[in-house]
DNA sequence: GCCATTCATGTCCCCACGGTATCAATCGCT
DNA sequence: AGCGATTGATACCGTGGGGACATGAATGGC
């Protein structure tokens, strides 16, 4: 009577990615009649038609692709909480800070000291990751907490607003533009950002707030030509360098990569660069909770100018 | 090799809830020992201890805190992708939204009037829940959109203001407060809410906003004993009229219960009633994104005194 | 100390899942 | 238009896992 088991939603989703049960067999480590008879199962015990087939492809009914959108959430959270379950069950479970290396506003090792000092410490540990992967990192259990950039995709996470400063535009030095000293955004009409998108267009296309809109496959498939993501901060500065791209980044960031071939230049309409702490919603955990006010605490302390200034530089 | 079967998921909850294998068992309708062995691969499958067994009672390690919190988490997820399925594949899918009778602020009729003329328009469907289900019966899939009272608990759902409205309390003409005309929270120490709370401590203790702290067992156990929950209005009126407790109502709704027994005052520092239209965040279908449209438009109207005022009384 | 309660273990059986072989249908190529 | 290739569905079979029944072991109450 009552199925939907996860073994069948993972095949369905292969399927669906895939559009083809042989291709989809395969990636599963099966044979494909069995994979049809568990799809055909599925759509038995829904009493809705999930695919339209026809012999050359496989296409999704409006049901299928609400399956389809539904299922990979319902399969993430599956797979969250065996991570965080495997995580909890450790002699000495740590919490685990997702980061993108040098996005933290110089703020990380405050944090630590702090969250150190607190009765509720225990271990900690640093995940990297490439930004845009943080949240999803909280979300599928890899991770308990991050610091991250705003926008970001913010379903099913908490946060806290750490503190703001300004966002600079790093080109290369031998770009024309890099002779004036401020410049606002449609100066830099041509321009390209890290991932392809136009710099004078920001933020609009940036970011993935969560809200609705979101039409982005949000996993790779497999078939689908992977776009070149730039994962690596120091990669991106390579491609400022030679001036394939700009790219715009945190006062605090800038500091730490003084280049020759760089130039960074304040752009006048562009949002400040927002530090926010995130974590899962359900994170109930009292490291996780002293982590967060250890964070507030320390960012707080900086906005007023206290103690960890001269750290940040 | 990789397990986390949405059965085994389920017998775990179940154990964790009733703390006792053979109770759980009954629940489940099977007997004790495939129960106890289920329970023990899913300790395998992980390399985690769950629970703690004494011969007298069954307790959970932190782990199985963890797991018992994700799992239902994650329970709730495959449910909902069943219930969404299973709905969007009716041949004429309607737009179901989740109401608490009379606490629509008076726009409801409006905002399918103007729905209706959208282009994306399609069936739509009143369900109707007990005030605080709202929130899960988005989540759950049993329904696309509901228009809630602030605060509730939005883990997992987007949302938009509608409008705000004065907030009275109800409470029976032969109290002695309502001799006078308006009042301060602290006059109603003593009085008690619907569910038990006291009145002069609102809203601190009331609804779930969904951030750290969620102690509550979010389901109703088998053996705790379930307190008394006014799901309906009419009801709370009753409780009212005759003194046993008093309410905080918008204004729109004291307009519709005009009672003798009933006094409605005004109490000068409680919160406005805030109306906001809600739906689940991965809900991307453009019949929720037209009703959200034309929800926002009819608030609008009616918040500069547009057409629909004289609707509302 | 004895008994009842409760969870674990041993054993059997059946269903369901996966594999191999084959059929049917449709697309493309000549 | 006909033939072959591609692809999904069907038939059949064997194995493994989950459930019931019977029983053992340990602990708490009287």
């Amino acid at each position: 009577m009552n199925g939907l088991d996860v073994r069948r939603l993972e095949y369905f989703v292969a399927v669906a990615e895939e559009q083809h049960f042989g291709r989809a067999a395969e990636r599963l480590h099966m044979t494909q009649p069995p994979l049809s008879r568990a799809v055909q199962q599925l759509e038995d015990e829904l009493g809705v038609t999930l695919l339209r087939r026809t012999t050359r492809r496989v296409e999704l009914t409006p049901a299928g692709e609400v399956l389809l959108r539904d299922a990979r959430i319902a399969l993430d959270a599956v797979a969250a909480a065996e991570r965080r379950t495997r995580h909890a069950g450790q002699p000495s479970p740590s919490l685990r800070i997702a980061l993108k290396a040098d996005l933290d506003a110089g703020l990380l090792q405050g944090i630590l000291a702090a969250f150190a000092e607190k009765p509720e410490a225990c271990q900690t540990e640093l995940v990297l990751v490439s930004i845009g992967e943080q949240a999803q990192t909280l979300r599928d259990g890899r991770a308990d907490a991050a610091i991250v950039l705003a926008p970001y995709d913010d379903r099913g996470l908490d946060a806290v607003p750490l503190l703001s400063e300004p966002t600079l535009v790093a080109m290369a030095a031998a770009d024309p533009l890099a002779a004036r000293d401020t410049l606002r955004l449609a100066d830099l009409a041509g321009h390209v950002l890290p991932g392809g998108r136009a710099a004078d267009q920001y933020p609009a296309s940036a970011g993935n707030t969560g809200n609705t809109g979101n039409t982005g496959d949000p996993r790779p498939s497999a078939n689908a030509p992977r776009r070149h993501t730039v994962a690596d901060l120091t990669e991106i500065l390579r491609l400022v360098e030679i001036g394939t791209i700009v790219a715009f980044l945190p006062l605090s960031v800038t500091r730490r990569y003084p280049r020759p071939e760089i130039a960074y230049r304040a752009v006048a309409d562009l949002p400040e660069s927002e530090f926010v702490l995130a974590w899962p919603q359900q994170a109930t955990s009292r490291a996780v909770a002293a982590f967060v006010r250890a964070a507030e605490n320390v960012a707080a302390e900086v906005e007023t100018g206290g103690e960890f200034l001269d750290a940040r530089r």
